[in-house]
DNA sequence: AAATATTTTAATCAGTTGATTAAAATATTT
DNA sequence: AAATATTTTAATCAACTGATTAAAATATTT
């Protein structure tokens, strides 16, 4: 048997496959993404997507697991590290998710959208609970708001940080702000975030 | 030529499909929706609706832009009422939105979704720049806030609002809360926001 | 009630889409 | 270099999808 083919390109088939995938599913979703666009993308053969990943069906489950990853993976070791306050933990959340988001504008929207879809089949597999009832986090909240549930302050956390991005089709054309000026809105939103999650912490 | 036929089901035909459009459009998005779908849902024939609506296309527009209206139309009056506060507004606000997406669940969403894949399209065809520009609320909160991007204080409003439906699939199927316990949050919010929104524009 | 117009249906079409196949091209081993 | 294994391609398939059509059923007008 041979072994497998020296790799003489910059980047194997395989992985420029990927790549397409990565950037045509997230783009336009998993229903209105053809595995031509994808093949097109990569400047390679439609039967080449086949071949190395058997279908559609089995490369998307690829990359959404990458990207549930991306989304998550972020999240969870900040908000369960014991050795951060509750204040570090919010600046270190909006800045690194905000960074995140900025270099992949997209992936909330698409996640969302894929996950509503199919809830059971994604959600299960990653441990998001974490993120909303047993992290270190979670008892901070509690600890400072016993009188409130702290999904609240958890929506408003990551809602402050996501939602922009979500909205930002509507704000481009609607006029409310370039490329340019978006990035620089988002990117004062990793001081003013956890200034304003304080405050509400502590509103009456 | 003989006058419109009587009307002697319930509903009519064509408002059998278009109810069904909303209901299958709005859950799978334009892409995984197929027609047979929505005359099945609708109880009737494929041919039908070509019959009434000539394309999927174009029933689609007639739903986006029905959905389009219900989702910004409630905001602009309310945003643009000279006879309010900024307080009151934020009630208004709150409430009615949360009203309305609770009737409505998977509206943000999908609009979202579509714009984000046509954007030119429909935001061209809603007044949404003035929600974030030239709206009465915009200028109470630049009385307030002169220091700060109004838009800031706009998409926090909105996020707050509309992202726990946004990721109530999240919630629900990671086992945050039942569909129960997510009404009851989301009637809390209703008061809790203006509160927050306040807490936030103090936010030094 | 007959004639005419409208609504509804079943059958079918053409284009698209995910997937397969067999053969050609390329690489690896002997 | 010959033999063998792997990778890539063009051609093709079957199922699906949006749309059309012609005829049947129903309603309206005369």
């Amino acid at each position: 048997m041979a072994k497998k083919k020296e790799i003489v390109e910059d980047v194997s088939a395989e992985e420029k496959l990927k790549e397409a995938a990565r950037k045509v599913f997230t783009q336009k979703g998993y229903a209105a993404t053809r595995t031509r666009d994808i093949a097109e993308e990569a400047g390679l053969n439609l039967a080449l997507l086949n071949y190395y990943f058997r279908s559609k069906e089995k490369l998307f489950e690829i990359i959404m697991m990458e990207k549930l990853q991306q989304l998550f993976g972020i999240i969870l070791p900040l908000a369960n590290d014991p050795s951060t306050s509750l204040d570090e933990k919010l600046k270190a959340i909006a800045s690194e998710y905000i960074d995140m988001l900025s270099a992949n504008e997209n992936l909330p929207l698409f996640i969302l959208n894929e996950i509503r879809s199919n809830p059971e089949r994604f959600v299960s597999k990653m441990q998001i609970a974490k993120i909303f009832s047993d992290s270190v986090m979670i008892k901070q909240i509690k600890e400072k708001r016993p009188d409130i549930n702290p999904l609240h302050f958890v929506i408003n956390i990551l809602g402050m940080v996501v939602f922009p991005f979500i909205a930002k089709p509507i704000l481009v054309t609607s006029g409310q702000a370039d490329n340019k000026a978006f990035g620089a809105l988002i990117n004062e939103r990793k001081k003013l975030i956890p200034l304003w999650v304080k405050a509400i912490m502590k509103a009456k």
